[in-house]
DNA sequence: GTCTATAGCGCGATAGAC
DNA sequence: GTCTATCGCGCTATAGAC
């Protein structure tokens, strides 16, 4: 199962990448010095770069929304739900240096230079983000937790576009003490 | 005074590359075309890729710092500036086609492959927008138009964080229609 | 100021030995 | 599966003629 392994460790070291220069910015040069092999045994596992960018992006977005199922599936508070939530932006942002970012924040700043179907994968992550945010505030507003005004899905929206810019903003200037004073100050406005 | 015709039309065009396709992909071949001059001229203006991009950024800075300025200084209510200010934002997502994101928006994402000097001017430009956020809500907060929760700093800072993430989000998913749609869900919850 | 020509590099990708 | 070797391209940048 080496074979397995490298593919892991291929995927590990070019997400790694992305999340900290952008796609157009991350090398096979780049992968290889980290892994360890040639850079020719990467076009093995995967023959384009775009095969490559769209297994990262296939399998951060199964991990991410399966994380983000689970917290909607706990018999939790809305309000722990939510905070959860932005906690899972946070967790990249903190591990390793904290010089990463959201994969497709990252990715969505690059869209225009991104071939097709990797540019439906971008639009299709932002949508079902926008959509189980839209769950955990209908949650939270019939429970009578959250008093904000206006209607969730356009919150759910706001909140999305909210997480995503506040983590690049953070990595510029202020860090995850930053983002984590932005999420806090979400966490008000929600509750109203 | 043809030669400062040209400088500039050399910074018109790559700034709206910068603002389409990001700094990395933005290329010296790219500008010489839509300009119609050979790319060994541009480097008569800009010797290397990073003077321009600092041009760039400074050109941008002064020129949209002058504007929120001039907003502040009206004597118009908290919620026109704050709605002004959003609109400056959005007139650059409609200008052109509408996959034009903010100038330092895109830079921000690429922090991590900059230069030096070019990564301070970005930290400053958004400290900048979030002092004058914070005087046009401090000045809302006085004046009894604006009751949202919490301290007018830390929703200086998420108005910014949400106006960039926005930005961002709206080119990949729903566009300008998208963008207004967040930024009344924010007049709302600012109005408190 | 603008041009032609070119240097030098890093990139994605392929062929073929082992 | 992983390697060496190489191709062809686009990039930033420079030298020097006009």
């Amino acid at each position: 199962m080496n074979s397995i392994d490298t593919r892991t460790q291929i995927l590990d070291i070019a997400q790694d990448l992305v999340q900290r220069v952008g796609v157009n910015a991350m090398s096979y040069q780049d992968i290889s010095e980290a892994v360890g092999i040639r850079k020719a045994s990467i076009h093995y596992y995967f023959p384009s770069k775009d095969d490559l960018v769209a297994a990262l992006l296939d399998r951060y977005n199964d991990y991410f929304l399966r994380l983000v199922d689970g917290i909607i599936a706990q018999p939790d508070s809305a309000e722990v739900k939510l905070r959860r939530y932005c906690s899972l932006f946070e967790a990249t942002l903190s591990s390793g240096n904290g010089d990463k970012a959201c994969l497709y924040g990252m990715v969505g700043a690059e869209l225009v230079t991104l071939k097709h179907p990797l540019v439906e994968r971008v639009t299709t992550f932002y949508r079902d983000n926008e959509a189980r945010l839209g769950q955990i505030l209908n949650q939270g507003r019939e429970s009578g937790e959250f008093g904000f005004v206006g209607d969730p899905q356009a919150m759910a929206a706001l909140i999305f576009s909210l997480l995503e810019g506040g983590f690049l903003v953070a990595r510029a200037h202020g860090g995850a003490t930053q983002y984590r004073a932005i999420v806090e100050q979400l966490m008000q406005l929600v509750k109203g």
